[in-house]
RNA sequence: GGAGGGGUGGCCGAGCGGUUAAAGGCACCAGACUGUAAAUCUGGCCUCGUAUGAGUACACAGGUUCGAAUCCUGUCCCCUCCA
């Protein structure tokens, strides 16, 4: 492996964050030289149609995060005025379009997920977040296209795999998403004119885009831009990582409590572990590799580790610990860990009785009745670890265990029902 | 604006008057095996009912028929080609 002398480069490499880089010596060069030129910007953009990103786009967060560690300073992009166009590439899902108020509550809430990962201030590092609204809402059209518009053929466009791809597949393409990476493009020159970032990073589906925006950034701007992108990066069975059972791995606590993003991790498939402890966690390489050759049952050892590490970071050390001790107290002595998902219900529904079928549902572990029925006919209930065979039972006071009843449906899925006031 | 094609269960996709709660695949859930892994196997996968069963359901609204996802009419939406 050539050495690079930036240590951000070196570290990313290290760690198979890289995909592409439009020049690596130059731009490990630039960022070598910070020492005496200072650090550089680098940015990544983010789109805000939610109030919260997934698991999805913890590569980008952990590669600003490394960029910061390394003393340079990132930049969040938030697409507040891309998103207030509506993302056209979903398109099986007709685009809702997002209100003003809309949208800054979703960057308010994607704001604290950043805030966990960066520390954001005004010293040279000190991360910012930049809404590309600041500059997208005064464009007037036809200024655009004169300056922007001129520094890019069609011919060139449609080379692009992006739209390459939807005319060989005779798909269609709007307009409006054809002119989408010439905004991409401006943002990156807007950056680099405002915040003298020269460095945009992206998934590798981006690759078009970044070099779209340093050719406009040089012509347009006579600006020196570099652009890295990062590979897809899918699990060892090759589906893209993230998504779960009820959807996708949020990084916020609202949309996903700490407990699930623990296991999210604690149940990597052992074919990515190595991968997952170099991409999401900051454990140095040597301890990686011992971790990621454990065999057998002993990788869940390195499962625990990711889980933890993974959690601390983006939830804080206390959730992270919370959630490992509830796991432990639930897995491993078959007990009922405090962290478990917990509803509370009033004391006189334990009067009279509860069917256990409801009270199933009431805890969030069955849609329906009938789903619930299949699940004890199958034997995968379990009230307070005791098989349920009679979907008709009643739950009275007596299955109370310390003013709680601990329920699983299956062998991962707990919760506790407490009494409430 | 003109011509044609289409909208089926979470997704893909068969069905094209009765035997269709709707083939098949994917996804998902449970069980077995294990290590809270993967792979594999078994069962399940609209709602209500222990179940025989009942109720809803094939874009929406009507109609034809003993009987419709299937035929007809209207509405909405999507796509392709032409202008």
């Amino acid at each position: 492996m050539t050495s690079l002398k930036s240590d951000f480069l070196q570290i990313l490499t290290e760690r198979d964050f890289i995909h592409q880089v439009t020049d690596l010596e130059g731009l490990d060069a630039k960022m070598a030289a910070a020492e005496k030129e200072g650090p550089i910007s680098a940015y990544i953009g983010f789109d805000c149609t939610g109030t919260s990103l997934h698991v999805g786009s913890l590569v980008q967060i952990m590669m600003l995060r490394w960029l910061q560690k390394c003393g340079h300073k990132p930049i969040v992009l938030l697409g507040g005025g891309t998103t207030r166009i509506g993302d056209p590439s979903g398109k099986d899902e007709s685009r809702k379009l997002l209100t003003d108020d809309d949208i800054a509550h979703n960057m308010a809430g994607i704001r604290t997920i950043f805030d966990q990962f960066l520390s954001f201030g005004d010293e040279p590092s000190g991360a910012t977040m930049v809404n590309n609204a600041e500059w997208l809402d005064q464009l007037g059209y036809i200024d655009f296209l004169r300056e922007i518009g001129t520094h890019f053929t069609i011919n060139r466009m449609l080379t692009f795999d992006s739209v390459k791809l939807r005319l060989d597949r005779e798909q269609p393409l709007t307009f409006l998403e054809f002119n989408y990476m010439i905004l991409q493009a401006y943002d990156f020159m807007e950056l680099g004119k405002r915040y003298n970032c020269s460095l945009q990073m992206g998934g590798s589906d981006q690759w078009g885009n970044i070099v779209n925006g340093m050719e406009l950034g040089r012509r347009s701007a006579g600006l020196s831009l570099f652009g890295l992108t990062t590979p897809l990066i899918t699990t060892a069975d090759g589906k893209k990582m993230g998504k779960t059972a009820d959807g996708a791995v949020w990084l916020n606590e609202e949309s996903l409590p700490a407990y699930d993003y623990w296991q999210f991790w604690r149940n990597t498939q052992d074919a990515d572990v190595g991968k997952f402890l170099r991409l999401f966690t900051e454990l140095p390489l040597d301890e990686v590799k011992r971790l990621e050759s454990l065999e057998g049952a002993e990788i869940n050892d390195a499962k625990i580790i990711l889980a933890n590490e993974a959690t601390k970071m983006c939830r804080g050390a206390g959730a992270a610990d919370a959630a490992h001790a509830t796991a432990k107290e639930t897995f491993e002595r078959g007990g009922a860990g405090s962290d478990l998902p917990t509803v509370a219900v009033s004391a006189g529904l334990f009067e009279t009785g509860i069917n256990v079928v409801d009270l199933f549902i009431e805890a969030g572990l069955g849609a329906s009745k009938g789903e619930v029925r299949r699940l004890i006919k199958q034997g995968g209930a379990k009230l307070n670890d005791v098989k349920v065979d009679d979907a008709e039972a009643m739950v009275t006071n007596s299955a109370l265990e310390g003013g709680q009843i601990k329920l699983s449906a299956g062998k991962k899925r707990h919760a506790l029902i407490k009494i409430g006031e």
